[in-house]
DNA sequence: GAGAGGCGTCAAGAACCCGATAAGGCCGCT
DNA sequence: AGCGGCCTTATCGGGTTCTTGACGCCTCTC
């Protein structure tokens, strides 16, 4: 297994200089490495050619590098390593809560950011491969899709309601906490609106299930979270 | 109180300052804290007491902080965010390449070190970790999915009775005193409420013991605690 | 053999959690 | 401006869960 697959890199900075770098050190490391300039182009990068890590700066013309972020953990956990010059610690927080897996500033060693970007992706090693379709009973979910169709007849979800699908149909079977949910679809501040939590799940039970008073699939564990059953 | 799903957090610093400092603003932000000051403490600590995320010092007495992690990794795949005052690229390649998901230098924010473990827990809780399952003659119980069945029945547990059930499945065999039952899903305040234990067991055993008056798997240690038998 | 302490059982009330529903505000679209 | 979709917020009722106290049985000690 650890047949020295070759881990392909989505750089995203405006400076040429500093892509020019990262390109250098990574293609001497083993790495392959995808350019983008500005926003946009990263997203449509990303999209049509699957890579295993993204390194992000935060001072982008266009679109701002969170949105990016933002952008790519809307259909992928992808790992992300924001690289910038911004030294706050709002700058950082706001990062990483948007979905960033470490916040490098710049100006950083090389030596560093590689042994970080090794520890990303050693957390995201043992993911499952493209199991994207997902079938229970009536209910056919496509994550790379974006598509929910019951009974034959696709359903159209609100972003909300997407999200908190998907955050349970990923791991099919095993129970997600409430507070998962609500840190990973409204951010941390919002850990205690559970109430949040049983609307929308009305409204998507109201959705996907035959008897909405009977769900047979969006179940819930009173007083911890919620689970996709297949 | 409520049945607050905290994360636990075990924080290892020889400093008692930068410990309580630790340890005051984890838990306004309603995490568990386990603290220890030597790397042999912690790696007890750790062994004995789940944690769902460790914030180690590097510069410790005795075992250094290096080892702790290499220690932990052994075994298990804790999320570990190294604290240090070295600010040498070498220092942080070599934990990050012993096995931390993250290194943060001192001083450093409360903010960004908070953003900074929930970065590392939400890379954690997403992946489908190996199959944590427990087989007790007709008793099923997976620890990762968090469910349970007997004599193929699934069973529904409240969530005190499931974090008991837990407490004593997570060591087969081993004893667990009632002080660390309390402790663990009480509270410290409540180490002398023994009658719940009472109370809670005897409705496990009503739901997962084929004979209730007569439990083969949860077993009392009378005077002691509990005990799981396989 | 008597007493004390620990344990299991039961039941009742309080506290809690969930689902349902609806009103109000915000935003984008026509 | 008007409209509609979506999210937030509040309230209510019903069901479940937790706590609390009481009681009887067992075992261990004296």
């Amino acid at each position: 297994m650890g047949a020295e697959l070759r881990l392909r890199v989505l750089v995203v900075d405006d400076e040429p200089q500093i892509r020019k770098a990262l390109e250098i050190n990574l293609r001497a490391r083993g790495y392959g490495v995808e350019l983008a300039a500005t926003g946009e182009e990263s997203l449509l990068l990303a999209a049509e050619r699957p890579v295993d890590l993204a390194l992000i700066d935060l001072g982008l013309p266009g679109i701002d590098g969170i949105e990016v972020v933002r952008g790519i953990r809307g259909w992928s956990d992808l790992p992300v390593i924001v690289l910038s010059v911004r030294e706050s610690e709002q700058d950082k927080v706001e990062a990483l809560d948007a979905g960033a897996d470490d916040y490098v500033t710049k100006p950083f060693g090389m030596a560093e950011l590689l042994a970080r970007m090794r520890a990303v992706t050693r957390r995201s090693a043992g993911r499952d491969g493209e199991a994207a379709v997902l079938v229970a009973g009536e209910l056919v979910i496509d994550l790379a899709a974006r598509t929910v169709s019951a009974a034959g007849q696709p359903v159209s979800l609100t972003p909300i309601e997407w999200r908190l699908l998907e955050a349970l149909a990923r791991h099919p079977g095993k129970l997600v906490t409430q507070r998962q949910l609500l840190q990973q679809v409204w951010g941390p501040a919002y850990e205690r609106e559970t109430n949040y939590l049983r609307v929308h799940f009305a409204n998507i039970r109201r959705k996907l299930e035959p008897v909405p008073a009977q769900p047979r699939h969006v179940i819930t564990e009173p007083g911890i979270g919620y689970r996709f059953q297949l």
